[in-house]
RNA sequence: GGCCCGGUAGUUCAGUUGGUUAGAACGCUAGCCUGUCACGCUAGAGGUCGUGAGUUCGAGCCUCAUCCGGGUCGCCA
């Protein structure tokens, strides 16, 4: 039988043991043991830190044998006088005292875990997945939890201080079976009907516009069925906020003061507002993604006209098909990439969808790939338009516009993370402003909406909305940091009939309308204030605040890769009862393959 | 679904050209040690080499299939 706590009150955090001479009660997880014989040295954990106890000969037979029976992970709890060290440990909060224990209680025994509880591991993640509740005893994971919530708090506090309410939205809806694929859940009183889990309360928070609500807010918990990253698990919470009598700029300036006000209280980071702009399509064409990294150069640079008279078939077939030929100058990139790595970039760049990559590697003197194609004084004249020099690695594509600015966008982000120019210390916010309305479905050949289809277009731009969509811009952007996509927002549709021009040119049918979003559409007959809003996307954000290199470090409890918990192994199968209560028969499931 | 990387004691890894009984470190167990702090010393236990088939006199190593995990493309209005 294990002890109780009976007669001890926890008076301390183990990290907050400091002052000499006082009675304390600690509880936490053992970290260590050292039994020197003689005396016996436990160091305590709890989330706060660690403290030293210790047991000699002036310590109780019974509570010095009870103390030399610790093993890792054991809950204690343990009463002493703190006491200053013979020798301190620098490395501690509390490495200038410790505890001599005269009660001792062992509350609970552990198993020897499947892996040490370490700040520092190289342990297998799956295994650590398999037992996140060990892992999350881990201080780095306890750290960004523990960051978590503080951002958590601070986007509240913000946000009810200017005016917002934070008001719940439902968990389950209605199915849209736009834009991503939805988590569905079936009815038992409505058989062979379906909720859906919200992939954003987005249709919620605009009828709380029209209802008056004026500023929401929420930390909504969204979901969505598609595969995952590292920067993207299956549920994720969202900081979802809606605006009336407001413009884009309104909401930008809103959300900036929140970016300044939670990386100074978090982390004491100053960031600058306001944050800088780019427009989506000088954002294509300088860093080839709608996402850019600006902590690093490497941009990327038009050289159709430079190299438009090169008797290269590569380049002048881009060309003549309407496409162009473009470069990034990889400063420095010479001398560190050898002809294998290059191969590989060309390889990387053939799986993105370009024919290749053309090259330029300046050692000691210029080495050019289509050196055989190029007239005297070519390739300096391309040099001299990307200025190239001693050092230099110039990466050219060659193909449809779209193709070539992915591709280089793409071969930029992996040079410069393996060139090491990328700082971690810098946060680089850029709002990408003007983006498309609507997106080419290769596929179909049809233009369909890059957003919600509530999405406002900006006013210069609605003549185009039948006649040329390429052209047609959105009152739309989004929030870039380093490279990640934090946020998004829009302005929405609140006349009536621009709506229905919208669906129109969406190539939606009164029908499919009225079944989808009737019930939003007959809101706004009602009249709405303008308004608009964003969604950001908290765990990103603190993933990026805690360096973390991927959600599941700031997610307490995630998912891997094909959307399973590890721990708790769900999705699982559930029993013929259950689905016969939903109406619902497996005609096909993954153990059939076994 | 495509491509790339990985899977050998509890953990992290090594394992030569395919060749005797598959090793190390940490952890674990036992013993010793009165000032450690990644404590130290001694001894011990611990392996279906992810799984299945194949090639071979012989497979951790070669071949095929498959499972699991990671990254990425597709996908993510």
């Amino acid at each position: 039988m294990a002890d109780t706590m009976k007669g001890l009150k926890r008076t301390h955090y183990c990290g907050e043991v400091t002052e000499i001479g006082k009675e304390v009660v600690v509880g936490g997880f053992v970290e260590r043991i050292r039994n020197k014989g003689g005396v016996i040295f436990i160091v305590l954990r709890d989330r706060t830190g660690v403290v030293q106890l210790l047991f000699n000969d002036e310590t109780d037979s019974e509570i010095f044998e009870k103390a030399a029976g610790c093993r890792s992970e054991y809950v204690l709890m343990a009463k002493g006088i703190v006491r200053e060290r013979e020798s301190k440990n620098d490395k501690l909060k509390t490495g200038n005292v410790e505890i001599f224990v005269d009660d001792l209680r062992v509350l609970a025994k552990a198993q020897t875990p499947p892996f040490e509880i370490t700040n520092e591991t190289k342990v297998n993640e799956e295994l650590r997945l398999k037992y996140r509740y060990l892992d999350l005893r881990r201080a780095p994971l306890q750290r960004n939890i523990i960051m978590r919530h503080q951002i958590a708090k601070v986007t509240r506090e913000y946000f009810y201080e200017n005016g917002f309410l934070e008001i719940e939205t439902p968990m389950m809806m209605k199915s849209t079976p736009e834009g991503a694929r939805d988590y569905l859940i079936p009815s038992r009183v409505h058989q062979g009907k379906f909720y859906a889990l919200p992939q954003s309360p987005q249709i919620y928070k605009q009828l709380l516009m029209i209802s008056g609500y004026d500023r929401y807010i929420q930390l909504a918990r969204c979901f969505r069925d598609e595969d995952l990253r590292a920067d993207r698990q299956p549920e994720f919470t969202q900081i979802d906020l809606e605006m009336s009598f407001v413009d884009a700029e309104d909401i930008q300036e809103c959300v900036e003061g929140f970016i300044q006000r939670v990386f100074k209280e978090v982390i004491g980071v100053d960031i600058p507002t306001p944050l800088p702009r780019i427009t989506f399509a000088d954002a294509m064409n300088r860093y080839g993604s709608d996402k850019p990294d600006t902590r690093f150069g490497f941009e990327i640079q038009d050289i159709t006209n430079t190299v438009k008279d090169i008797d290269f078939v590569v380049f002048r077939n881009a060309i003549e098909e309407g496409g162009s030929v473009r470069a990034i100058n990889v400063k420095n990139g010479a001398a560190t990439y050898t002809r294998k790595e290059i191969d590989k970039l060309v390889e990387h760049a053939k799986g993105i969808g370009a024919k290749g990559l053309a090259y330029i590697r300046w050692a000691d003197e210029p080495n050019c790939s289509f050196k055989k194609f190029l007239a005297d004084g070519e390739l300096e004249k391309i040099c001299e338009a990307v200025d190239a020099g001693v050092g230099d690695l110039v990466l050219i594509c060659a193909d449809k516009t779209k193709t070539v600015l992915s591709t280089l966008g793409a071969i930029r982000l992996i040079c410069g993370k393996r060139l090491e120019v990328i700082p971690d210390d810098v946060y680089n916010f850029l709002w990408i402003t003007e983006m498309p309305f609507f997106e080419h479905d290769d596929e179909n050949d049809t233009w369909v909406a890059a957003h919600h289809p509530f999405t406002m277009p900006m006013e210069e731009c609605i003549e185009y909305l039948d006649t040329d969509q390429s052209n047609v811009r959105a009152k739309a952007w989004d929030l870039v940091l380093n490279g990640t996509e934090l946020s998004s927002g829009s302005m929405r549709i609140t006349d009536f009939e621009l709506q229905q021009r919208m669906f129109e040119a969406l190539g939606m049918t009164d029908e499919e309308i009225q079944a989808k979003f009737g019930f939003l559409v007959d809101a706004y007959r009602y009249a709405a204030p303008p308004h608009g809003g964003m969604g950001i996307g908290l765990d990103r954000l603190a993933m990026i605040m805690c360096k973390a290199d991927s959600l599941r470090d700031v997610t307490a409890f995630p998912k891997v890769q094909n959307a399973s918990e590890l721990m708790s192994e769900c999705p699982s199968a559930v029993d013929a009862e259950s689905l016969e209560a939903l109406a619902i028969s497996i005609t096909k499931s993954e153990n059939d393959f076994e």
